[in-house]
DNA sequence: TCTGGGGTCCTAGGACCC
DNA sequence: TCTGGGGTCCTAGGACCC
């Protein structure tokens, strides 16, 4: 999908379509996730900080993303795929390989002529991205080839809204003049040791010969360098599989500095992580901590038990068991919990067990619960830019931004022409929080006054 | 106002086992 | 009574990808 995050925004915010629109982390240390074309003609990119994005283009429109949007169009888009073939991998929200051969159209393109064959795939990939705007309203590109390697960069030689086949045969060719970067796996630290060595585009990699890179980079990463540079790539597309790991993690607006602090952080990112471990149906034998100090150097702790588990209080406190060990001096930018070695059930738990029986030796003096219990929660409702709410009186719209007590909402819907802006106190009780809305009109849905549904 | 969040894979050393 | 060798698991770090 073309600049995908920030093309669901433009089709969803009519009054953002031909501007540049940011998305990404809006805090301080934030940085870029996606820029639309509009965007990226003023040099903002992925990854870049968010600060720099904002002097690069002070009127694009800087949006917190919308994952649920992004989700449910990409599905959509995942959904066409599989007409194509069982054999779909995705590699993220916004990009897939497809096997055609082990599809409906396999026996086809095995029997047809060159000539006939190249037609045929043509076809399915104008189709296909016919098919996606019809649904979603969005452009996506397609590479054909012969091998994942080669569909990826024909992909990305298609974008945006385009449609390259790479011809067997051609590998070489094509890649011979493109820079070493252009290889996936080949990042900053890798074009380094090739560039100090001389290589600089893939033929030079091609002519430098499997020992060579393998001196230079290690058996794995060498050979695996090697074949993609003289144009081989026999790895196969597999359907997804399960996660290996889940984590999450938070980068501070400002230095954590005391421990009592990083502890408290540490727990409600364990619980964070275990919910989001349970939701998948998972549980894991390795607790990962990770942690960012103010130098932005970054170390883990991890501690594999006897089992796996997906019992908070055994995640929680062997997260802080790791916190307890790690010197925090200089403050700390970034913390992570993360669970790996993941198992598709729970095992009998004897840790969770054992915690719980030591908990009910000790019972709480009565009474305790009740005096520790914080004054009732002022709840500030944070209204993020570009989030969809609705307006009792005015219906579907998104938040502009917010400051002093008030929040600026454009009233349109993705198939509304541009909207009004309005402004109301952040605490307007008419104002709510909304899903997002799909992007094309369900059929029989009768204008504003209709919900986005469940 | 420098540098997100969620992942994957590889390497390397030490422990441990046969 | 100087020294093995191979495999697996655990831990930590690093590169890379979107």
């Amino acid at each position: 999908m073309d600049a995908f995050f920030a093309a669901v925004e433009q089709a969803a915010k009519p009054s953002l379509r031909g501007k540049p629109v940011v998305v990404g982390g809006l805090g301080g240390r934030g940085v870029v996730a996606t820029a639309s074309y509009e965007a990226r003609r003023f040099g903002v990119h992925s990854a870049m900080p968010m600060a720099q994005a904002r002097r690069l283009c002070p009127n694009a429109a800087f949006l917190a993303g919308r994952f649920e949007a992004y989700r449910q169009n990409s599905e959509i888009v995942m959904g066409l795929l599989r007409e194509l073939s069982p054999l779909v991998q995705p590699l993220s929200l916004d990009e897939a390989f497809v096997d055609l051969a082990a599809g409906p159209y396999g026996p086809a393109l095995a029997e047809a002529d060159h000539a006939t064959g190249e037609r045929l795939v043509l076809a399915l990939g104008e189709d296909l991205r016919a098919d996606i705007h019809r649904l979603t309203g969005l452009t996506g590109s397609v590479g054909a080839a012969g091998s994942k390697l080669m569909a990826k960069i024909a992909s990305e030689r298609a974008k945006p809204d385009g449609l390259v086949l790479i011809e067997p045969g051609q590998e070489r060719a094509v890649l011979g003049p493109m820079p070493v970067r252009a290889l996936p796996g080949i990042g900053p630290a890798t074009e380094q040791v090739l560039r100090r060595a001389g290589l600089t585009v893939v033929a030079d990699l091609a002519e430098a010969g499997e020992a060579e890179l393998v001196a230079l980079l290690g058996r794995a990463h060498g050979a695996g360098i090697h074949q993609m540079a003289i144009g081989l790539d026999e790895r196969p597309v597999v359907a997804d599989q399960d996660a290996k790991s889940v984590s999450v993690e938070d980068t501070y607006e400002v230095d954590l500095a005391d421990r009592e602090r990083v502890l408290r952080e540490v727990e409600a990112l364990a619980a964070r992580c275990v919910r989001r471990l349970r939701a998948a149906g998972r549980s894991g034998r390795t607790v990962v901590l990770k942690v960012r100090r103010f130098d932005f150097s970054t170390l883990t702790r991890s501690e594999t038990l006897g089992g796996p588990t997906d019992d908070e209080a055994v995640v929680i406190a062997t997260a802080r068991r790791l916190a307890e060990q790690v010197d925090i001096t200089g403050g700390v930018r970034l913390l992570g919990v993360g669970v790996a070695q993941l198992a598709d059930y729970t095992q009998e738990d004897l840790f969770a067990q054992a915690l719980r029986e030591e908990a009910a030796e000790q019972p709480e003096a009565p009474g305790a619960e009740e005096a520790v219990r914080e004054p009732e929660a002022v709840v500030v409702r944070r209204w993020l830019p570009g989030q969809d709410v609705r307006h009792d009186e005015f219906g579907p719209g998104w938040v502009q931004g917010s400051g002093v007590g008030r929040v600026t909402v454009r009233f349109e819907t993705p198939w509304s022409g541009p909207g009004r802006v309005r402004t109301f106190a952040v605490d307007d009780p008419a104002l709510e929080a909304a899903r997002p809305l799909p992007l094309r009109r369900p059929e029989g849905a009768d204008g504003a006054g209709e919900d986005a549904g469940e």
